[in-house]
RNA sequence: GCGCCUGUAGCUCAGUCGGAUAGAGCAACUGCCUUCUAAGCAGUGGGCCAGGGGUUCGAAUCCCUUCAGGCGCGCCA
């Protein structure tokens, strides 16, 4: 329906074209307007105009819809229906175009809404062009924590946005299983280990103390026994650090399943640094490296090696390969990175922690060294999340073990709930996360506000099959739709119809608030509406009518539910 | 010191590419259940869009600056 009007105002514009002595058209920019009651769609061309035309920009307007009221018989020629398009198309305010479509071309739009159902939600802008999305990629050292879980939930539904719009996209989760880190965790268990045994060896420095660690011990004790009391660490840490960073990933794993999170792919950063068997063969670090010095973007000095990522815009030059020969955190992310591009994505995207924010031009250096198009990456920042009980800060250490788990705020809170919160907000805003709010008010929580308008009206078909009135399976015929003439119910089938629109924003943008506005605001007119009228009465045909619009209502929540990956519970 | 993000109603937050009278939820107050789910609806009040300058037909939105909060700025990961 907004290609209509832009292609309407595009085609008075090629018209006028001339007479105004321009040399190309210019682009039209269509929007809603913001009030119901100005109109369905609105321009601003005639505004954007004033300057070039020297001319006001009310008589700009005018001019523009002389050359539409002109062109429109030719529109209706071209199958847009036995009807006229549009109800009116006026001049406002200061020099807006607002366009009001008939009432019949709502109808047309709905029933193919009510046909096609959920394949009419979707725009292909993707084509199946490959985008790979990695998220979360926590290290495999502690439980997941709150960030994580808005991580997820954001990277779980902007993969959601972009499967429905078409791209062929693939879920990674990025494990950090090759640094000091997971060192760190493997000494904390072994000395937890040997604590429990009697060996009071001291605890590390840099090391895990949350319980996470002392459970992890217990498994071994359960496993292993006292084989390896007394051992050094140097004998058996290798062992220790193998096992608990596993059992980690592995509790990391079933948590985010737990969350409703499924990864198509887990990366290890450890298997970068893997020399294949065959003799000559270099890791994927060494190979990325070498990939990188063929390009000349490679250098030595003060003993260590260097990446020229100012040739890119960094700040500075990073290195690679440290003056003791090891390599530097950024030496796999290279390869990494490298990596993507080989399996042949089109579009990279980066879900990080917004404290990682420093490694966004070092990142796009690397990609446009070995040839991605600036724009094919992109990296989403992830706010930090506050989390509160009743009003007061939660102590969030993970060195010092006092943290609350995402597995701890899903069970208390819900994983519905939880992720509904995280996408309600943009996701480089800060957010205050409290537990108790999002427990206490749960009668008043907007997750249950959508929620709750999909069982009403799961039960409303509940009651229409029980009183053979119909059913969600019926089928839609044309003359049972035109009965729909409540000014709630115009505005219901205008809403529905603007999905498609803010699906599109949604995805271009890489924004899934978008979605979670969306459907607040539809669940809002259900609700209006179902106090006002009732859908299931003596008149069957009003009564068939009214149905079909639940139906409609219905599958634009469930298609934005599941986007936003919050189930669609048929009762509550 | 430099860089990034943020500052909108009492609170938590939306606000599309610069557009019309700046919105929602919560909290407060007033009403609505013998009829399809009251986890709902109808209504009332609530604003120096952090402050100041600029750009223009037009600014919460763009630019400059000040203030406030958060996060970064290693041959750490």
């Amino acid at each position: 329906m907004k290609q209509i009007v832009i292609d309407t105002v595009r085609n008075a514009l090629e018209n006028l074209k001339e007479k105004w002595g321009l040399a190309a058209t210019p682009d039209v920019d269509v929007e809603v307007p913001k009030n119901e009651a100005m109109g369905d769609f609105a321009t601003t061309v005639a505004m954007g105009l004033t300057k070039i035309l020297k001319k006001p920009p009310r008589k700009i307007a005018e001019e523009i819809v002389e050359a539409i009221n002109a062109s429109i018989p030719l529109l209706e020629k071209g199958g847009e229906g036995g009807f006229d398009i549009f109800e009116s198309v006026t001049i406002a305010g200061p020099g807006f175009i607002n366009f009001k479509f008939r009432r019949e071309l709502f109808y047309r739009e709905f029933e193919k809404l009510l046909t096609e159902r959920h394949s009419a939600l979707r725009t292909d802008l993707g084509k199946g062009r490959r985008v790979q999305v990695e998220f979360v990629s926590a290290n495999p050292t502690g439980p997941l924590h709150i960030g994580h879980g808005r991580g997820a939930a954001v990277g779980n539904a902007l993969c959601n946005i972009l499967k429905a719009a078409g791209f062929d996209v693939e879920r990674e989760f990025y494990i950090n299983d090759a640094g000091l880190q997971v060192k760190h965790l493997g000494r904390s268990v072994y000395a937890r280990y040997q604590q429990l045994l009697g060996n009071n060896v001291p605890f590390p420095e840099d090391g895990y103390k949350g319980e996470y660690i002392k459970s992890i011990s217990d498994e071994f004790i359960k496993r292993a026994g006292d084989k390896y009391l007394n051992k050094t660490f140097e004998e058996c840490g290798a062992f220790f650090t193998n096992v608990a960073y596993k059992k980690m990933l592995a509790d990391i794993a079933q948590d985010l399943r737990d969350f409703g999170i499924v990864f198509d792919r887990w990366q290890s950063e450890k298997e970068l640094y893997v020399k294949p068997e065959d003799k000559g063969r270099k890791s994927e670090v060494e190979s990325s490296i070498d990939a990188l010095a063929d390009r000349g973007y490679i250098y030595e000095k003060d003993g260590a090696v260097w990446f020229k990522s100012t040739l890119f815009g960094d700040d500075k030059d990073r290195v690679i390969v440290k003056r003791d020969g090891e390599y530097t955190y950024f030496a796999s992310d290279i390869a990494y990175h490298k990596d993507k591009l080989d399996r042949g994505f089109d579009t990279i995207i980066d879900i990080w922690g917004a404290d990682h924010h420093g490694y966004i031009p070092r990142l796009k250096s690397v990609l446009e060294a070995f040839g991605l198009p600036r724009e094919k990456f992109r990296v989403i920042l992830i706010q930090m999340v506050a989390l509160l009980r009743h009003g007061e800060p939660v102590q969030m250490s993970k060195r010092s073990g006092e943290f609350v788990t995402l597995r701890e705020v899903i069970d208390e809170v819900g994983a519905d709930t939880t992720k509904f919160i995280f996408l309600t907000r943009r996701a480089d805003s800060q957010l205050e996360f409290d537990i108790e709010v999002a427990k206490e008010q749960s009668a008043e929580n907007p997750v249950f506000y959508v929620q709750y308008a999909f069982a009403r009206i799961s039960s409303i078909f509940r009651q229409a099959e029980e009183r053979g009135v119909g059913s969600q399976k019926s089928e839609v015929r044309s003359q049972d739709i035109s009965a729909l003439k409540e000014d709630e119910e115009i505005s219901i089938i205008k809403r529905l119809l603007q999905y498609p629109m803010v699906f599109e924003g949604a995805a271009l943008s890489m924004e899934p608030h978008r979605i979670t506005y969306y459907l607040q605001e539809l669940s809002g007119v259900f609700h209006s509406y179902y106090n006002k009228h009732r859908v299931i009465s003596d008149d069957a045909e009003l009564t068939k009518a009214r149905l079909s619009l639940c139906r409609a209502v219905q599958i634009v929540l469930e298609e934005g539910l599941k986007i936003l990956g919050v189930s669609a519970p048929e009762r509550m």
